[in-house]
This record gives structure tokens, sequence and C-alpha cells, in this order.
DNA sequence: TTTTGCCGTCGATCTGATCCATGGCCGCAA
DNA sequence: TTGCGGCCATGGATCAGATCGACGGCAAAA
């Protein structure tokens, strides 16, 4: 990872599908020379895949939110539950476990807040051991996600 | 955006560099009919560009944080201010203005806890108006990111 | 029944990926 | 100084895939 393979992926990060005849003349490199770095850092994993970005609102994802769980259950079981009933809903999109007095922290893209208020009755409703809750709607990102 | 273009989307968001070719095969359309739908994603919008993804510890990213920030300064120019702050600020890969007692959600993105305790001390703890912090450290995503 | 919207197939063309061989440049160590 | 290893540039050959235009079929809507 010298500053040419920083370059690279940067460029790539920006747009992931730009021939590897034009990366390498915005990098400067012979397209073979930038060709072998590539794979190397596909192969080492430093680039580990390649995704179109979708527009989230034609998804029916327009609506996002951050909430943080906390579980009165402390027991591996009652996670390993929350845990598996968040990788079952389309709806969260991010369930990171965190330090301090709330558990979870889940980003959830929903339609509208209707679809929010369904998602939090019906799903974390549904849900034991869900005993506190805190809930931050997005009201735009000035810094728009930079991934 | 029918159910055909329901699954083009999904693949492209798997694996954004596959083929058209073998794309159209897994979607069980012809080449040119896959085709055809897929510059009409791109066209409208639906679907807004290909990133490659990279590896978050390889880049010196390994360490995620999120924080809530209030600002004691509701004032538009104080806003803008702690904005652009973190709009020129590395670390910060995310900014969210936030319904709330906080008025603002990041995520924090650095190398490990010292790059962390730097930022908060020297980013945001340089900044005016800036009045109400909490961290909260992500451990590990159960549910990696969905994107 | 006619129109409209898609789809599939075919062929032509062009770009780019990929591999290979060759040769230059530079720094390091014997 | 000399030889070697690591990188890079160039150019050729080959093959896969992107892209476009044209044509005909089919089914649902008008």
């Amino acid at each position: 990872m010298d500053q040419i393979d920083g370059k690279i992926v940067r460029e790539l990060a920006r747009d992931g599908r730009i021939s590897n005849t034009e990366l390498a003349d915005r990098i400067g490199l012979s397209p073979s020379a930038c060709l072998r770095r590539v794979q190397e850092l596909e192969r080492s994993g430093v680039i580990t895949g390649y995704r179109a970005v979708l527009n989230p609102a034609a998804m029916g994802r327009g609506f996002v939110a951050y909430v943080t769980v906390g579980l009165s259950d402390h027991s591996k079981r009652a996670q390993q539950a929350f845990e598996q009933a968040m990788a079952g809903a389309p709806q969260c999109r991010e369930c990171h476990n965190i330090t301090g007095t709330r558990e979870y922290l889940l980003r959830i893209e929903v339609a509208d807040l209707a679809a929010y208020k369904a998602f939090h009755t019906d799903v974390l409703g549904a849900l034991d051991h869900v005993n506190a809750l805190t809930s931050y709607i997005v009201m735009g990102s000035p810094k728009d996600e930079r991934r």
C-alpha cells in the first residue's frame, strides 16, 4: 500500500467501473502495471468487492433513522435472538453492538414515517427484553456518506 | 421498477462488475433486453453509480464510533461552521442532521482508539458551541452493513 | 382489431481485458 | 564496478464483452 495504491483505491472507490486503461491514465501508470496493482489489492483483501450504488428514495428507503436499543436480559441467548431478528428484518440495514448503556445501534431505512412506525411497533415491539429505545430520525446528511 | 428490475438491482448491488452477459443469465433475460433495463435504471437515477468496497482495516478505518453532537448555538451560521468542519475531517464519514436534543449524529472511522481520542480532542474539542457529546463505540457488526 | 411495449435473435463493430515478451531504470549488496 | 531483483513502459496477439441497429414475435391494452 504505497501512495500509488492509495490513488488507485480512491479512484475505484469513486467509480468502480472505470476501465483499467482509463484508471492507468488517471494514475499515471501503464495499463499492465496498473492491472497488476489492482489485482494485488483485490487478492490481498484491500478491495473486497464492487457494488452498484442505489438511490434510497427509488428503493423505498428514503426515510432513515438510527435507533439505540437496550436489552433488559443481558444473556448471550437474548442477544443472539435480537441479532437474529435484526438480520431477518429488511428495514434494518446495520446492527452495531456498541459500548455504553445501550447495547445496539441500528440503522433503519424505510419508505416513510408510517413504515418506520410499523417497524417500531411490529418488529421491535414484538421482541422480548427490549427495554429502552432512542430514535434519531435523520433529517438530511450534509456530508453524504463517503463510501 | 418491476420485479425484474428488482432482481437486476439486487445482483448489481451484490456485484457491480458482473458482465452484462452474466447478469442477463442470472436474471433470465437476453443480454440486449438486460442491457436496455440497466441503462434505463442508470438513466432514471435508480442506480447512481458503482464503487469499489474497501477493507476498513486495510484503510486505517477499523475503529468505528458513532457520536451525537449538540450545539449550544443554534444559529444557521454555527450549524454551517460545524458541517463544514465535518466535511473537512477525513475521520468523519457520515454527518447526519437528526431530530431530538442532539443536532448531529456522526460516524467516525479511524485506525484505533488513540486516533479516535485525537479526533475527539483535536477536531471536536477545537470547535466552538459543541456542548454535548455521546460516543457509541462499535464493538463489531453482527449484521454487517448491507449495501 | 390495431397499437403499444417488451422481448429474443442476429450481425457488425469497437473497446477493453489479459497474457506475453522485451527492454529500461534504479537501488542494493557482493 | 558488476550483477541481480523489483518495477515500470511498450507493443503485439487474442478473446470476451459492450453496444448498437434492425427485424420479427407475442401479449396486453385500447
